[in-house]
Formats: structure tokens, C-alpha cells, sequence
RNA sequence: GGACCCGUAGUGUAGCGGUUAGCAUAUCUGCCUGUCACGCAGAAGGUCGCGGGUUCGAAUCCCGUCGGGUCCGCCA
């Protein structure tokens, strides 16, 4: 027989009607005489009563056990005034006549009701199991949603949804790529796709106009909780655009997408920051704007100052920033929090962290004996009585890097970032479309090597690379990078320079990406778009910790899987076929756990 | 490649130099007709991740290793 409709979608107006319930079994409560069974689906739960005048249901009833999928039958009725529950079927039950064991299940190793977390370790093993909570399945249902508001926006909006290949070519820039051996050419291999960059620049080439699509994405390099091997894009590509275009078509579809999976209301326009201002207000080229703490620059302050920790930083051509914490929260910072901190600096990069609690007019700390000449100006800093400046001496990357660290600790530490704030969007955009290898000196995109030079900087490609402007742009949430686009080149002349300015041969740029600079010479309109991290969106609308919560099946932190055990050898034949023979590789080793 | 944190019954945890390795829950048995984390009585369940060392004595301290996690590097 088949199910009239789900448990958790049972109401006091079917009382009185025989309904057949699918489900599993979420708690058993045996009083003996009487049996109440918690009977759960993807809708919710609803209690079903076994009376041992059903003779039969009462037998099975007492043999069932917890994750066992049966088939209820029985009549509707409300449950006596004041046993009812608040949850959704919780003013009825069941009455069972007839109830059928669909499939019997061995005591989970972890449990699916009730209040305990297992590890995570586990969690990921049994992740169907861990699915069965509501609270798990709650972000997948809100990433379903979200996809869904993507698909109906930009389809109204005049996108194509295009699929590209996931086996196509290694490219050997940007992150390590994950190679397919290609049977039936040996010795070569494709690439899975790190993005589908080029092809959707080759759709615009082709006259698509608008492109979209939801695009897998493969990066080999280490995870972290905000970060998989492989993940989701939200990719779109727009002709015939400037910068204003592209972001104000994201801010509506944001608007939708959010209020859609959610129900935010967020306000539109973002606020935009250039990068510049973004590093040096906030430390960060993806600043949490949910809080203030913003950093300042004192390098005019210390010009010239006797000590030497601050007066070595500012002749190599450095800064010093400072980060104020309000004397309000200052106190809650002991001695020992304070080394914790700069410790947490060093991590970004610091050399030290320096700090001045003031006292009275003056200053305490362990350097504050060295500034007494800046005593009067640094008042001006720290003006509440107890005022804390926590101070980096350092190149300006630097010095704003690890501060801007400092103050994300802050932020987690003092909790000042409430529970219900606002979601904090934004643009960063003025990216420098080049940045120095520390140690080659040599130049490299910080975007990718399509994107366009700002109009107004061009001129300086060659002569002063390091000020040239990209006309590209990313979006921030929470402190998170949710997304990052650009414009992009779309003649020939234009990416030949920027291939050069790379240090990139014709030749090898040739060798590398001729069939993209081949369709460059007939004709391709200009153009832009942006990329999303579906997931991460997912995770900060689902309100996860961690990206894993937002992926069905995620890899931990080593990239495997502890659900199916991959990666993992395959047989000998299997590489003969391919051509592969192994290089000396340990053994893989069992796990003793 | 590097730093730090964590591995104790199925699960979650306590114990931090001498314990019969404790508690909760799950499991099994018995009792129980309005429970809803049902209750009550009882039982079984542990190579304290693995290897080595220190010690009269190690779950506990040290080293290594394996596994898990967070971060730095890396991630156009």
C-alpha cells in the first residue's frame, strides 16, 4: 500500500481518516500494555499508539528497534488536551492497526535522536545517518533553495545555463590541477577544470550574451573548514559590460537568493571599498564589516622616534599601525590574552606585536618607556582612560595582515559580533592587477591573466607594473570571499602585453593558451562576469561552522573520504591500461584506530 | 612543508603517577496501559589509537608513529 501522505505532515483536520505511514522509527516508548512509537520522515515526526488489542501491530511493535523502516497503518485521531506537542504532527497520533517491518537496522553507530554530536570523523562516515537529523539536512534544503532562486532569476534575466567540460586541458598556472590519464593517447591527460574561465569567455566569443551555470570546480591544495578539493561555483559571464553592470545585477540576484533560502531582506547597494582602503581600514581584502576596531597608521607619528623597534620597521620603508581596543573591553584582556594575541600575529607574519594600556596621561607597557617623546600625540589614539593599542611595526602587507588577524581574534574573543547582527556585504574593488614575488621579484596576476587593466593605468604596464589597477572586483560577506570576478581583455593586442608584462614568451603564452588568443582575433565582444563560492554562500546562509556541512558527501581535511574510503590504489591492470607505471610510493598504511 | 589541539566501552565524556578505569546514553533481560529524552530493577560491554622509553608502578610523564581537527604556507 502506499503512503497517504508523511508523518511530519500530519494535522488535527485528518482526524478520523485511516492513513498508511512510511517511516522510520525515531523512539520506542514500551509501558508494558501500551507501545508509542516516534515514526519520522523528511517531513517530521508523528507519535503512533499501539494498543495490545491490535494483536498483531502490538507483536511487531514490540520487536521493532530505533532506525527500523516500517509501514503504519491506522486511524487519526487528537491527542487528549494536554498531551499535545508543539512540533508539527504533535496534536495528533496514530492508532495502528497494521504495522509491516520494511527494512530491520542494526543499533546505529551513532544516534540519530537525540541531543549527542558524534565526532565528526563519524558523522562523516555514516553520513547518511548523520543526514537523518533534521538540523543536518536543514542546509542542503537551503542550498536547494538557493540554486533554485539562481536558476529563476537569471533565467527571467536572459541567461543561458551552458554546460563545459570537465575534462579538458592542464593548465599549469594558478592552483595545482587534478589529472585524468587519457587511455586512449598515452602519456597525456586531461585536467578537471579549476573554473570554467576560458570556456565561458569562448561562449561570449560565440554570441551566447549572458551565460550562466552551477559549475563544479577542482583545485589540488591543502583543505581548510572553508575550503574542499573540490566545490561549486556560481558562474556568469555578461557582454557588452562595465563594472557597474555585473555588480548591480549580483546585488538583485543577492537580494533574491538570500530572501529566497533564508528570507534576508539585505540592503542593496553593498558598501564598496577599494582594496587599498580595505587593507589598510580593516586589514584584510575581505573585511568582516559587522564591526568596527578599524586600524590607523601612525608611520608619521613614529618618524623619527628613538625607539628602535619602530625606527627599523619605518627606515626599511615600513609602517606603523595601530589597533585600538576601547577601554571598555580593554579590560578583559589580561597579560596573558595580550601574548596570546601576539602570538596569534606572528602566525600572520609579525615579527612582534607591541601594546600601550593608557594610564593616566601617559602609558603603560613593556615599551611604553621607549615613546615618552610620543606620549602627547599617541593621547590623541587612546583618549578613554585604560584605551589599548595593540601596535605592528612591519612592511605595510604586513603590519595590516596581521592586525587584520589580530582583530578577527578580537572579534571571536570579546564576542563583538552579536548573534542576530545584519549580514554584512561588500565590494572590494581597485585590485592591483599585479603583484611581486617576494623572492623573484618577479611579476604575477593576482586575479587571472584575462583580466583588464584599468583604462587609466594602462599606459604604466610596463613602466611601473606594481600601479596599474584591475578592473576587478570580489564579494565579501561576514568576512568571507563569496565571490570574484572581473572584466575581462577581449582583444588581442591588450592580452599579448599583459602576457609579456607576466614575463610570458609569445611563444609560450602561445604554447599555453593559443586557442583562447586565436578567438581573440575575430571579433569578441566586451565582456565580464564573476564566479561565487556556492558553498561557502551556502555555509553562511545555512549559519555552518564549516563548508562540510553544506557539501552532501564532504572530504576532511587530508581531502579523503571517510564514507567510501577513496582515494585509494586501484589494481595493477587498471594502470597497465593506462600507460601508468607508480614511482617509488609508500605503502599505504591501515589505519590502527 | 610548518605550528598547535585532540584520541578512554557502540556513542558522548570523567579520571592526569598507585582506582576493581567512573558517569550518561545506547545494547540485552525482567516489570510496567497515556508515554513523549517514559520510568523502575538487573546484566553484559574497555588491547585507555599503536610502538618504545622513564618509573617499584603509566590511561596519566617523555619520544616516535597512526588517525582526527584548527591555522600558517599554498589556494590564477
Amino acid at each position: 500500500m502506499r503512503r497517504t501522505r508523511p508523518c511530519g505532515a500530519l494535522r488535527r483536520e485528518h482526524a478520523g481518516t485511516t492513513v498508511v505511514l512510511n517511516g522510520w522509527v525515531h523512539r520506542r516508548r514500551d509501558l508494558g500494555g501500551l507501545i508509542f512509537l516516534d515514526l519520522r520522515d523528511h517531513a517530521g515526526r508523528v507519535q503512533v499508539l499501539v494498543e495490545p488489542g491490535a494483536a498483531d501491530a502490538f507483536d511487531v511493535a514490540d520487536t521493532l528497534r530505533a532506525e527500523w523502516v516500517i509501514e503504519a497503518t491506522g486511524l487519526v485521531r487528537e491527542r487528549p488536551e494536554d498531551q499535545r506537542t508543539d512540533d508539527g504532527a504533535g496534536a495528533v497520533e496514530v492508532v495502528a492497526e497494521r504495522i509491516e517491518v520494511l527494512a530491520a537496522a542494526d543499533t546505529p553507530p551513532i544516534q540519530v535522536a537525540g541531543d549527542e554530536r558524534a565526532s565528526e570523523e563519524l558523522r562523516m562516515r555514516y553520513r547518511y545517518l548523520d543526514l537523518r537529523r533534521p538540523d543536518r539536512m536543514e542546509p542542503l534544503r537551503v542550498r536547494h533553495r538557493a540554486i533554485k532562486a539562481i536558476w529563476d532569476f537569471l533565467d527571467a534575466e536572459g541567461f543561458l545555463q551552458v554546460e563545459t567540460p570537465l575534462l579538458t586541458l592542464a593548465t599549469p598556472e594558478g592552483a595545482r590541477d587534478y589529472l585524468v590519464p587519457a587511455r586512449v593517447r598515452p602519456g597525456t591527460f586531461y585536467a578537471l577544470p579549476q573554473s570554467p574561465q576560458l570556456f565561458k569567455q569562448l561562449l561570449m566569443a560565440g554570441g551566447a550574451d549572458r551565460y550562466f551555470q552551477i559549475a563544479r570546480c577542482f583545485r589540488d591544495e591543502d583543505l581548510r573548514a572553508d575550503r574542499q578539493p573540490d566545490f561549486t561555483q556560481l558562474d556568469l559571464e555578461m557582454s557588452f559590460v562595465e563594472v557597474d553592470d555585473v555588480l548591480e545585477l549580483n546585488e538583485r540576484l543577492l537580494k533574491e537568493v538570500t530572501h529566497a533560502a533564508v528570507g534576508w531582506n539585505i540592503a542593496t547597494p553593498f558598501p564598496r571599498l577599494t582594496h587599498a582602503e580595505a587593507i589598510d581600514r580593516f586589514g584584510s581584502d575581505k573585511p568582516d564589516l559587522r564591526f568596527g576596531y578599524e586600524l590607523s597608521d601612525l608611520s608619521d607619528l613614529f618618524a623619527g622616534t628613538a625607539f628602535r623597534g619602530f625606527a627599523s620597521a619605518l627606515d626599511a620603508g615600513g609602517t606603523v599601525r595601530a589597533l585600538r581596543v576601547p577601554s571598555a573591553r580593554a579590560g578583559d584582556l589580561s597579560r596573558k590574552a595580550l601574548d596570546e594575541l601576539e602570538a596569534h600575529a606572528k602566525v600572520h607574519g609579525a615579527k612582534a606585536m607591541a601594546w600601550l594600556r593608557r594610564d593616566g596621561d601617559g602609558f603603560k607597557g613593556p615599551i611604553a618607556k621607549f615613546l615618552e617623546a610620543e606620549t602627547p600625540a599617541l593621547r590623541d589614539h587612546a583618549p578613554e582612560q585604560s584605551d589599548l593599542l595593540l601596535l605592528i611595526a612591519d612592511r605595510r602587507a604586513v603590519a595590516c595582515g596581521a592586525l587584520g588577524a589580530v582583530r578577527l581574534a578580537l572579534r571571536d574573543r570579546l564576542g563583538l559580533v552579536p548573534d542576530d547582527a545584519p549580514p554584512a556585504f561588500a565590494w572590494v574593488v581597485d585590485f592591483p592587477l599585479l603583484e611581486q614575488d617576494e623572492e623573484t621579484g618577479a611579476w604575477t596576476y593576482m586575479h587571472h591573466p584575462f583580466t583588464r587593466p584599468h583604462a587609466d593605468d594602462l599606459e604604466r604596464l610596463e613602466s611601473d607594473p606594481g600601479s596599474v589597477r584591475a578592473e576587478a572586483y570580489d564579494l565579501v560577506l561576514n568576512g568571507f570571499e563569496i565571490g570574484g570576478g572581473s572584466l575581462r581583455i577581449h582583444d588581442r593586442a591588450t592580452q599579448d602585453r599583459m602576457f609579456r608584462a607576466l614575463g610570458f614568451a609569445d611563444a609560450e603564452a602561445e604554447e599555453r593558451f593559443g586557442f583562447f588568443l586565436e578567438a581573440l582575433r575575430y571579433g569578441v565582444p566586451p565582456h565580464g562576469g564573476i564566479a561565487w563560492g556556492l558553498d561557502r554562500l551556502a555555509m553562511l546562509l545555512a549559519g555552518a561552522p564549516s563548508l562540510r556541512d553544506v557539501i552532501a558527501f564532504p572530504k576532511n581535511v587530508r581531502g579523503g573520504d571517510p564514507l567510501t574510503g577513496a582515494p585509494a590504489p586501484v589494481d595493477a591492470a587498471q594502470l597497465e591500461e593506462l600507460g601508468i607505471r607508480l614511482a617509488d610510493v609508500p605503502e599505504p598504511v591501515e589505519p590502527t584506530s
